[in-house]
DNA sequence: ACTGGATGGTTGCGCGCTGAAATACATGCA
DNA sequence: TGCATGTATTTCAGCGCGCAACCATCCAGT
């Protein structure tokens, strides 16, 4: 007994859904063009730069970002490569690693922000009322409650950067 | 000379960022269980669904879906695999080809639909009252005008099954 | 008719991200 | 000492995608 979708609910889900996709495919083209990596990879940089002593464990780095941890191995392999991470054993307990972001990291990143920030006031910040944007965060969060997710602006923001992560 | 986000904008456009990657994480899986295809390609099947005689050219698939055109034939290739799709020269002009939905391939889009449906459902649609609805799609719209997008929903709708495509 | 240039699609190839599974090693507990 | 658990890495394979080369067809100009 399938509840279809009524023209109300099919509209917004088809507009929804084809605008968050381009959207992100901007957004992702954007960035590679301003930091020459994926969004996921920035959002790592993001979320060390904000995290007291710009380091977290990689089970935290795989933990607000939601992905399984052969997934931040990876990543966090190519980041060490470019020097914008540096791996260290964790002392306590010596199973677990910290990922550091470097300087040259914390340079890269900040020279990437502004073009990211304005590549997300462009296509879509911009394009929106005050109320709009109050209207979004809602929604997002009735979408991020249901999912059981948490939004890593529970991190100390310590950022000596706004990157709009 | 960046203007930065401001905590509003900040806050609204990451809840914004990790909600439709959660979400769209989330669709996909429930896609993949239920159809065995990536929703790009379940994309296609709905287009194609949706058409007149579930028949549409090539370049019309790659414009209804802001793709180019190699994707459609890798695509397309992968849907004929599966006996779900068949394509024919375009009559009139024989460098076109027409790609038809067959009876299986909407079979397999009917049996697909109603779990589809439901996920769409369970993780967004019943989330939100009726006006955020509205909302969410005046939102969508400001997007898609921004970024000069259309909306397959001007196709012609002759749709046997609702897919929510 | 012939030819050169568009046009519509395909094919081959490789890139880059991802996850599953196997591995390595540390830890804590019986 | 043993063994399960926890943390992370590594190997491997798969996939979707785009680029570039290619092929077939159409068409305009001569």
């Amino acid at each position: 007994m399938t509840r279809w979708l009524d023209d109300d609910e099919q509209r917004a889900w088809r507009a929804f859904a084809v605008a968050t996709r381009l959207l992100n495919d901007r957004l992702e083209r954007d960035l590679l063009a301003a930091a020459d990596m994926p969004p996921t990879y920035y959002e790592l940089l993001v979320l060390l730069s904000e995290a007291p002593q710009r380091t977290l464990r990689m089970s935290e780095l795989a933990h607000w970002t939601n992905s399984k941890p052969s997934r931040i191995s990876h990543a966090v392999g190519k980041l060490e490569q470019k020097g914008w991470v540096r791996r260290e054993h964790f002392a306590g307990d010596r199973r677990g690693w910290l990922a550091f972001l470097t300087d040259e990291g914390l340079a890269a990143l900040q020279a990437a922000a502004p073009r990211h920030v304005a590549s997300v006031r462009e296509h879509l910040i911009d394009l929106l009322t005050r109320e709009q944007l109050r209207q979004l965060e809602d929604i997002s969060h009735a979408i991020l409650d249901h999912l059981g997710a948490s939004v890593p602006s529970s991190q100390p923001p310590t950022a000596p950067v706004d990157p709009a992560g």
